[in-house]
DNA sequence: GTGGGCCCGTAC
DNA sequence: GACGTACGGGCCCACG
């Protein structure tokens, strides 16, 4: 075999001709191998498909251009970027089946390839391809020669079968997941020793390489053996020692296990001689550099050409992807504190004639419902943005407002304008439907103004929600978080305006100029943010259609709902905490003589050593962490076995209502509106239903007659009642739809018991004559299927067989066998595009779709065939919420209160119930037309309870 | 004191 | 390892 070495065609060739020895302190200096194959494809599915304004891809790229720059931030001696080169390895030689599974390349990572070498070069960074040599290879050679002259080495990259090269001076760095890996790492990462992996993997093997390895053997099996044996050749030498059916596997796998061993071997040998210390950095070509960041959008990188600053270090190389937006200029920062009234007119008049106006309240606090407006920031034009201080006090008063009068003196407040006039000549523009606003979760900002008396509207668009709907799962959807991803702005921190913990002062405490500044800031990001991202919402019009239709008319309703609130019984819950507290007495001190002694039943820590270490029962189910757990199954296990495990069960029953439910309810209660309200969340849930917080109103007890008893504490006025309506296994119906099975279409269309139905199929019975049990089973296999359980999942959810279990679900899906398709159709949809969608087009990435640690890809592919279902269920209600609210507009006799996923809450008058329900009835099931009717059942009573 | 991870449990 | 999506309480430890 020829091997030739020859750097790349498009590297000028300045680090091959100065050549530098290693000096005297030669131990001092560094090489960093940068993997660049693995990045390109690390970087490719894990990151969201970005592409530049031509529609160019560019994800993959930006991934590895940043590790690039974090790896010059290290300062090395000498670096080279390495990468496979195209066509076949003496490996595939070796092994004609050698990643012979592997798909081809997606187009839209190939096309990536060049323009990353062109950055790479542009750099000055030396590039190395060698034609019939894999990249790892290349790698292990040059890391042994650096390590042999003493040359510390660095390998950066994100594949761990590099983790072989570890020792003493060889170390691991993935930047995507900033880790290293040194032989400490190695050893807890994979349980073995480093010069022990290369028999790891012999024995694992490698699905996606085609590398065979012993099947049924995985890390733990390789693990153990190897700690027993010490080597693959010790394993083989006991083969005969090792027992079951995994032994038996081993053995078959025998005759294999050499070319296993070197397959996965990094070659150390490939013939380089001489060339590593040739390995440094060249002059960047910045003209070349500029070129190529402007076509790839890469902004960070031109502004810091721009500066003429250094390479900064690799904290604040955060990822700017890709921005349609051609304006890549620094903006010019204009920000004006509003004190007088000509300042005013001034900015009312150009919030007036601006095309969009970004809007941001300041206030005293997050709770919208009580915080205090402090302050109104606007922005007409980036950069271009005012702050209207309306409620400062002045600085030094405490931040509890309690004035002791021991000091007259208390400060005057700063000079402002007075919030009532400026609120009043500010009504008209907001609450003119045609002058279009945008807002970062405009929600809040729209409670607050609804509290002083302004109804916000003409609310276009929001950046948090453009962001999410975008991509779900991409960041958090904070504007701090925004700021950094699209537009590589570091935004002045809250935290860092009032400060923290004890010395935390209120905004309004907070002297102008830099109240002004951050104010303003927030306003003026927003409406960046918005032009960041607005065009990539506007170039996918499924992702634009959920956004206009859904996710924005959406957002005064929920407000609605949030300032209403719902009324609560506080007296019933006092009076059920009560009852509860003295049950639970009862329970721990029965509890503590079983034990023997006191302990905190609260504790799982304690329990456990009380339970395992002291009764020495059998733990039989351990946590993630692989403690021994305490968790209802695992008490229900050993509940036959001793009275404790069934007396900690009936205490955590008890204190989970009390502490969660009947003692937080009423202090939730707020003290203006004596009604409770909570938060809804828009951008929190990557399948696109809403959450709920402070408090949580989606979980409140319903399974358990104890837990319902909560639900009479949710009330109604004197003459009005509780309407509740919900969807009918909307779920099922959509997966009905989606999978067009006609067994389970015609069991909707016929109105049957779904369950029942299933389980007359599945067991072979009439539907007249199923069993409770079969029924029982039939939903389990149903609600499973949504979920993407397992027969191991199935079986433990029943307690029967896995056997039986794995029996049921082929006989499922004999019946219903599209049901089956659409799941493998919607894993391969995921696996080809990265993301899966709902019925209305709203996106869910799955970025771990593709990845090879199997966990986390069969996490991805449950996820993936639960999103579509569970996702479309929330679009439907949430155009039904938009319907309802707009029939409910302008009418005093009946009131949305709750949303929990599949079931809409309303107060109505007690005159108004018919044709409220026949409204709600209407809005809800035609709310999407599927292939099946959605069906919607309403209750009505005196509290949420008997409303079901 | 507080922030965060862990364990556990509630909902759909 | 094995069922998707959330929020939250109590414990407990690290940190300042």
């Amino acid at each position: 075999m020829v091997l030739q070495a020859r750097a790349e065609h498009s590297y000028k060739c300045a680090s091959f001709v100065t050549v530098v020895r290693p000096c005297e302190n030669a131990a001092m200096s560094k090489l960093i191998l940068i993997d660049g194959s693995s990045y390109l494809y690390r970087a490719f599915h894990a990151l969201p498909p970005l592409t530049n304004a031509q529609g160019e891809p560019t994800g993959a790229l930006f991934g590895v251009v940043n590790m690039l720059r974090s790896a010059l931030a290290a300062r090395p001696e000498y670096l080279v970027f390495v990468s496979d080169a195209s066509g076949p390895t003496f490996r595939h030689q070796q092994y004609p089946q050698y990643k012979a599974q592997r798909p081809p390349m997606p187009d839209d990572l190939r096309a990536q390839i060049q323009p990353m070498l062109d950055i790479v070069a542009a750099l000055g960074v030396p590039i190395l391809r060698i034609a019939g040599v894999e990249a790892d290879d290349v790698i292990g050679t040059l890391a042994l020669q650096a390590h042999a002259h003493d040359i510390e080495v660095i390998i950066s990259t994100g594949d761990k079968d590099l983790a072989q090269l570890v020792r003493p001076g060889i170390s691991l760095v993935n930047t995507m997941t900033q880790t290293t890996m040194d032989d400490a790492a190695v050893m807890a990462k994979f349980g073995v020793r480093p010069d022990q992996i290369i028999d790891f993997l012999s024995l694992t093997g490698d699905t996606s390489d085609n590398i065979p390895g012993v099947p049924k053997c995985g890390p733990k099996t390789a693990a153990k053996w190897l700690a027993e044996y010490q080597s693959l050749d010790g394993v083989i030498a006991h083969a005969g020692d090792i027992k079951g059916k995994i032994g038996e596997s081993l053995r078959e796998a025998l005759p294999g296990l050499a070319l296993s061993r070197q397959l996965v071997t990094i070659k150390t040998d490939v013939p380089l001689d001489g060339v590593v210390t040739s390995f440094v950095l060249g002059q960047p070509d910045r003209d070349r550099l500029h070129a190529l960041y402007t076509r790839y959008d890469f902004k960070q990188g031109l502004r810091e050409l721009d500066g003429d600053v250094a390479m900064p270090a690799a904290a604040e190389t955060a990822s700017a992807p890709a921005s349609p937006s051609p304006a890549s200029a620094p903006v010019k920062v204009q920000y004006s504190l509003v004190t007088r009234p000509e300042t005013l007119q001034t900015w009312l008049d150009k919030a007036r004639t601006a095309s969009l106006l970004a809007i941001d309240t300041e206030t005293t606090g997050l709770d919208s419902m009580q915080a205090e407006l402090v302050g109104i920031s606007l922005a007409v034009a980036p950069g271009e943005a005012c702050y209207i201080p309306l409620a400062h006090v002045d600085p030094q008063t405490p931040a509890d407002g309690l004035q002791l009068g021991l000091e007259p003196e208390a400060g005057r407040p700063p000079e402002q304008l007075p919030m009532q006039e400026v609120l009043d000549q500010l009504r008209p523009l907001l609450e003119n439907p045609e002058l279009a606003k945008l807002g970062q979760h405009a929600k809040y900002d729209m409670n607050i103004l609804s509290r002083y008396g302004i109804r916000l509207q003409g609310l276009r668009h929001d950046s948090m929600l453009e962001s999410y709907i975008w991509n779900a799962t991409a960041t958090r959807h904070d504007m701090d978080s925004l700021a950094r991803l699209y537009l590589g702005h570091d935004t002045v921190k809250f935290e860092d305006v009032v400060g923290k913990g004890a010395k935390q002062k209120l905004f309004s405490q907070i002297d102008l100029d830099t109240a002004s500044r951050y104010a303003s800031e927030d306003a003026d990001i927003t409406l960046r943010l918005h032009q960041a991202l607005w065009p990539k919402l506007e170039s996918e019009p499924a992702l634009r259609k959920v956004y206009d239709e859904i996710e924005m008319p959406l957002v005064p309703v929920l407000a609605g709902i949030e300032q209403q609130g719902v009324l609560i019984d506080v007296e019933e819950l006092r009076r059920q905490s009560s009852e509860l507290g003295k049950r639970i007495l009862e329970l721990q001190a029965k509890a503590h003589a079983e034990a023997g002694h006191a302990f905190n039943l609260d504790s799982p820590k304690q329990l456990q050593a009380v339970l395992f270490d002291e009764l020495g029962l059998d733990a039989k189910l351990k946590t993630p962490k692989g403690q021994p757990s305490t968790n209802e199954e695992a008490l229900e296990a050993i509940a036959d076995s001793h009275p404790l495990p069934r007396l900690i069960l009936d205490y955590r029953g008890l204190a989970k209502l009390r502490s969660t439910y009947t003692e937080k309810l009423p202090q939730m209660v707020n003290p203006h509106t004596g009604r409770v309200h909570t938060s809804y969340h828009q951008g929190a849930v990557a399948t696109g239903r809403l959450s709920s917080s402070d408090p949580n109103l989606q979980n409140i007890p319903v399974r358990t007659r104890e837990g319902r008893r909560i639900r009479k504490a949710f009330i109604a006025p004197d003459g009005w009642r509780i309407m509740a309506a919900d969807y009918s296994q909307i779920e099922l119906r959509i997966m009905a739809h989606l999978s067009a099975d006609p067994g389970l279409l015609a069991a909707f269309k016929a109105g049957e018991d779904v369950h029942r139905a299933t389980a007359a199929e599945v067991f072979g019975v009439p539907v007249e004559a199923v069993s409770s049990d079969q029924r029982r089973a039939a939903k389990a296999i149903n609600f499973g299927l949504m979920y993407g359980m397992s027969a191991f999942g199935l079986a433990r959810q029943l307690g029967v067989g896995q056997r039986e279990a794995a029996d049921y679900m082929s006989a499922y899906f004999a019946r219903y066998p599209a049901v089956r398709d659409f799941m493998d159709r919607t894993r391969q949809d995921a696996q080809r595009d990265g993301y899966v969608q709902t019925l209305f087009g709203r996106r869910l990435y799955l970025p771990n779709i593709k990845a090879r640690q199997q966990g986390l890809r069969a996490g991805a592919e449950r996820a993936a065939v639960n999103a579509p279902m569970q996702g479309t269920a929330a679009d439907i209600i949430k155009r039904a919420m938009i319907k309802v609210a707009a029939w409910l507009q302008g009418r005093d006799d009946a009131r949305m209160i709750m949303q929990v996923h599949d079931e809409l809450v309303f107060e109505v008058r007690a005159d108004a119930i018919e044709a409220v329900q026949a409204a709600v009835v209407e809005a809800m099931s035609q709310a999407a037309q599927l292939e099946v009717p959605l069906v919607v059942d309403v209750g009505i009573g005196a509290n949420w309870d008997e409303a079901h």
